[in-house]
DNA sequence: AACTCGTGGAT
DNA sequence: TATCCAAGAGT
C-alpha cells in the first residue's frame, strides 16, 4: 500500500506531462537560464514573466554576461517587470556566482540560498528543476494544493511557510521525478487547483483530496485580508527644456528606489482647488516658471498604496549650464526627448504619465 | 514576525 | 468597481 505521498505522485507524473503549458523557461535545463526565470517568476504572472524573459537572456545568455553588465543595463532590461529588488539580486547573485564559485550554478540548496535573491523556495527550484534533486519547494500553489488535500483549515499551517508543508513536498519529490513533480505541484495549482474556482472535475488527485470529500475546497485556504491601501496625491512635474522633459532619480531607498520618474511634489489638499502650488518654483534643482495644471490624474495602484498623479507642466527657467556633464546633466538628473530613455530602470508609472504627455 | 516591494489579470 | 493575489526575499 502506497503512502500518501507515493499515491499523490504517481497521479501527478503522468498529468503533468501529458498537460504541462508550453513554457519558454520549460524548455532548457540550463540552470543559469532557469534561476533568470525562477527570480521573475516571484509573485509574478506566467503570461507577464514571457514578455521579458527570452529578451533578458538574449541580452545576458550566461552568469558571466550578467555579471560584467552594469546594473542600469540590468534594471533596463527589467523595466516594468516590477519588484526592481530581484534585478538588483540577481546582478548580485550572477557576480557571486561568477566570483566565488567559477561561474557555475551550484545543485545544492544550501549553496543555492548562499545566492543573493535565492531563498528557500528559489533554491528548491532550482537544485529540483535544474538537476533533479529531491529537494522540495513550496510556493503558493504548492500550499494552497497541500493545503487543500490535507483538508488544512487553520490558517497558520495553511501558508508556504509552513514546516508540514515543506516536509510533504520533500516527501512528494522524492517519491518520483523531482523535476517533474516539483513543477507538476506548481502546475496543478496554478491551472487546476486554483485559487477562486478550482476545477475539481479535471483533478489527478481528486481521489485523495480532503477538503474535495468536505466540501471545502473553495473554503480553503482562508481567504487573507490585507489592510486598505493608503492614497496619495502627488503632483508629476514635467520640466521641458528644448523640447525634452526632466527625469530624476528616486531615492535608493523605497518604492522605486533608484527609478528614473518625473519629479513627483506633494499634492496638498489646498492645492485641490486645481491649480499646482506656486512652491513648485524649483525642481531637482532646476528653477521653473509658469507651472499649469494638465488634464486628468493618472492612477497607479502599488501593493500598499495608491497613487494619483497629478501631471503639471512647467517651463524651465535659465539653467545653469555648469551641471551639465559629459552625461548630459547632473548624475540623477536627465533630460529626454520624445521616445527617448535613459539607461537604468524606468517603472511603469513613469511610462504611464510620459504616454499621457506625449513622450 | 510583520512589513515592504510593482504590476496586471481574473472575478 | 473593488478585491484578491501571483513560481518570494530580505529585513
Amino acid at each position: 500500500m502506497l503512502d500518501f505521498a507515493h499515491r499523490i505522485a504517481k497521479h501527478l507524473e503522468p498529468w503533468f506531462l501529458q498537460h504541462q503549458r508550453d513554457l519558454t523557461w520549460r524548455r532548457t535545463r540550463d540552470p543559469y537560464a532557469i534561476w533568470v526565470s525562477e527570480i521573475m517568476l516571484q509573485q509574478t504572472r506566467v503570461d507577464t514573466v514571457e514578455a521579458y524573459y527570452g529578451k533578458f537572456l538574449d541580452r545576458f545568455p550566461d552568469v558571466g554576461t550578467l555579471a560584467a553588465a552594469d546594473e542600469s543595463d540590468v534594471l533596463a532590461a527589467w523595466s516594468g517587470l516590477g519588484y526592481y529588488r530581484r534585478a538588483r539580486l540577481l546582478h548580485a547573485g550572477a557576480r557571486h556566482v561568477a566570483e566565488n564559485l567559477g561561474g557555475v550554478v551550484p545543485d545544492e540548496p544550501d549553496q543555492l540560498r548562499k545566492i543573493p535573491g535565492v531563498g528557500k523556495y528559489t533554491a528548491g527550484a532550482i537544485a529540483s528543476i535544474a538537476f533533479d534533486r529531491p529537494a522540495g519547494l513550496v510556493d503558493g500553489n504548492v500550499a494552497r494544493v497541500l493545503s487543500r488535500l490535507q483538508a488544512i483549515e487553520e490558517p497558520r499551517l495553511q501558508d508556504a511557510s509552513s514546516a508540514g508543508h515543506w516536509a510533504m513536498a520533500q516527501k512528494i519529490v522524492q517519491a518520483g521525478s523531482p523535476r517533474v513533480l516539483a513543477q507538476a505541484l506548481m502546475e496543478l495549482g496554478a491551472t487546476v487547483c486554483t485559487p477562486m474556482a478550482p476545477r475539481c472535475e479535471g483533478c489527478p488527485v481528486r481521489s485523495e483530496c480532503q477538503a474535495l470529500a468536505k466540501g471545502l475546497q473553495t473554503a480553503i485556504p482562508a481567504p487573507k485580508q490585507r489592510a486598505p491601501s493608503p492614497r496619495e496625491d502627488l503632483w508629476a512635474v514635467a520640466v521641458r527644456r528644448d523640447g525634452r522633459v526632466l527625469l530624476e532619480q528616486r531615492p535608493t531607498e523605497g518604492l522605486l528606489a533608484g527609478l528614473w520618474c518625473l519629479p513627483l511634489i506633494e499634492r496638498k489638499i489646498s492645492d485641490r482647488a486645481g491649480a499646482p502650488p506656486r512652491s513648485i518654483a524649483e525642481v531637482t534643482g532646476v528653477k521653473v516658471k509658469s507651472v499649469e495644471a494638465l488634464a486628468e490624474p493618472v492612477k497607479h495602484v502599488f501593493t500598499h498604496r495608491v497613487w494619483m498623479l497629478w501631471p503639471c507642466r512647467g517651463e524651465a527657467a535659465i539653467v545653469d549650464m555648469s551641471h551639465q556633464t559629459d552625461e548630459g546633466d547632473t548624475p540623477g538628473r536627465m533630460w529626454i526627448a520624445p521616445g527617448e530613455r535613459p539607461r537604468g530602470g524606468i517603472p511603469k508609472v513613469t511610462e504611464k504619465v510620459l504616454a499621457r504627455l506625449g513622450f
